[in-house]
DNA sequence: GCCAACGTTGGC
DNA sequence: GCCAACGTTGGC
């Protein structure tokens, strides 16, 4: 079981679009190491939902539902991949970016120090601690 | 609106 | 292969 974090711009796609559509495949990703790390997500992964720009918060808990496939949306001969996500809960209390770097815990997130990668890993211990601070 | 970070493109 | 120019992301 891994766990990961990914980012999405409320105004282009929100949590509430994503629960509504009651999942998605995750496509639009066109970035090297982005995509490689789409490439080891594997079903039953659990994946934090971070609203970027206008929220800059985590909002919510998804789920991958199936493992990396050819991005519909890439033009034809490239090799970007989309998984498929399904919406798991939203978070009681939404953890803020602010939260985020003042917990020592969270320091060495890649939110923090890679702030344009919108598909990134999380430790375990970190996943704990953003679910614990999501939950009130 | 501005700017830093950083990835990509294209000239050489 | 180098590097300047440029575009995009995302925080402030």
């Amino acid at each position: 079981m891994n766990y990961w974090l990914v980012k999405s711009e409320p105004a282009a796609y929100s949590w509430a679009d994503f629960t509504r559509d009651g999942g998605t495949d995750w496509t639009g990703v066109r970035n090297y190491q982005a995509r490689n790390f789409l490439r080891q997500m594997q079903p039953g992964d659990l994946v934090l939902y971070y609203h970027s720009v206008s929220d800059k918060q985590v909002v919510g808990l998804a789920e991958v539902a199936a493992p990396a496939a050819p991005d519909a949306t890439a033009p034809a001969g490239t090799d970007w991949v989309a998984v498929r996500l399904t919406p798991r809960e939203a978070l009681p209390t939404p953890v803020t970016l602010a939260r985020i770097k003042q917990d020592e815990r969270l320091s060495q997130v890649a939110l923090l120090r890679q702030s344009r990668l919108s598909v990134m890993p999380l430790r375990p211990a970190e996943f704990d601690v953003l679910l614990e601070l999501g939950a009130g």
